[in-house]
DNA sequence: GTTTACAGGAATGTTGACAATCCTGCCGAC
DNA sequence: GTCGGCAGGATTGTCAACATTCCTGTAAAC
């Protein structure tokens, strides 16, 4: 919607920029153009923002309370890292919202939007991915969760789910490579999407679950080479 | 020392002042000594803690994220108005992490800790809240899911619990006394802790969550004396 | 009587400067 | 050679002042 502004340079937007600022930083992180433990310095993002130093601390102080970064006092702001154990904390809660989200979603929106993606997911579609092209899986999973959350229609349930993908979508990358995973969340998510253009709400949810479970066994089982 | 901001020798935590704010803001907004709708103005609480506007700002920041108040550009910052169908949004999210805090706390705790809630939850202390002890309930509740929370041992899983508790405390305080509200309470608390104490931790889970639909059943049913 | 224009005051938004703290490189003692 | 102290620079924390925006009361016009 909302196209990125190519000059941070010519400030009339006023309040604007510091949620600008967030939404880059917020980006460069999840990204991992930061790394995990990178410094992130108020003077260097204020000049190239074009903005004060006490803005971008507002805008560090919201990542923070976000759980992105961490701030050591009088020792600045630092990408969060964390520990595996942190990993499966996140995971145990997004299983519970994400099956939520689903169940809400199949309740409120048309059957039609999930048979569209069905089709979409076909065994060309498949051939392709497993044949190296993981973005694709990458770009359609996201692109059915974010339909999903919208069409669960909970503000709260989306700013929450917003949050744990913010912290976790760097590491579930990482497991997406991993041997079998692709083939594996292919045939979870075929059956996801059969109940849910059934309308099987309660089926759907403890599908949509049992994904994310599988996906944190992986994890487990390969934690050695993922971190 | 004859400053008029002259503050006792335990003043100097620097950053310990502003989130002594944070949560001393908190706890008016959830105590609703501050109605919603009620202004915060920034050179006020400045003056009132000792500290400059700057600090002020940034514990009203941190609130905004929290989603306890709202801030509206050039006009400050007001305790957050609540409709109705938010709180429905809120307890929806509600309903599965408290689920999840639940289950979790009968896999890791040991059962004699819900034994003991559920012998002191006996018939004469039945009689003393429903003969019109309230508060008597409400700590009791309290203290029952403070220390379920502390037994999930997820920190994630209590940030977003802490968060939704702050944004619904005052609404389910009115329900509280709403007719029949506290003996179906009672109930639904006696088989719950039943379940935890026997280890059951899917029917505990399942409970918990249908104590707290029950609620939001009698909310919705009692919505115009509510608000 | 109602509406509109406008000045005065009050509150918020933003900035640059100053103070406090921490990191770094250097130097001398043992 | 290693350790501890010590400036000097860099970075963060805090503040008061200035700029901007909004609200309010007053008065004139219709």
């Amino acid at each position: 919607m909302s196209g990125k502004t190519d000059r941070p340079e010519h400030a009339e937007g006023g309040r604007w920029e510091v949620s600008a600022l967030l939404a880059e930083l917020r980006r460069r992180i999840s990204e991992h153009e930061i790394p995990p433990g990178g410094k992130l310095k108020e003077q260097e993002l204020a000049q190239e923002f074009g903005i004060s130093r006490t803005r971008v601390r507002e805008a560090l102080a919201a990542l923070e309370t976000r759980g992105l970064v961490e701030r050591i006092p009088n020792r600045g702001a630092i990408v969060r890292r964390f520990e595996l154990g942190q990993v499966f904390e996140i995971y145990d809660v997004r299983e519970v919202l994400e099956g939520l989200a689903v169940r809400r979603a199949v309740e409120n929106a048309d059957p039609g939007v999930w048979t569209a993606f069905l089709e979409e997911c076909d065994a060309e579609f498949e051939r392709r991915i497993t044949s190296g092209q993981i973005e694709l899986y990458e770009t359609y999973f996201n692109r059915l969760r974010k339909t999903i959350i919208e069409a669960a229609a909970n503000p709260v349930l989306k700013a929450m789910l917003d949050s744990v993908q913010d912290q976790t979508q760097i590491i579930m990358r990482r497991v997406l490579v991993l041997p079998g995973r692709v083939e594996h969340g292919l045939t979870n998510l075929r059956r996801l999407l059969e109940a849910m253009a059934a309308g099987r709400a309660e089926e759907a949810e403890q599908l949509r679950r049992l994904g994310i479970r599988s996906a944190i066994e992986d994890l487990k089982r390969y934690q050695r080479f993922v971190l």
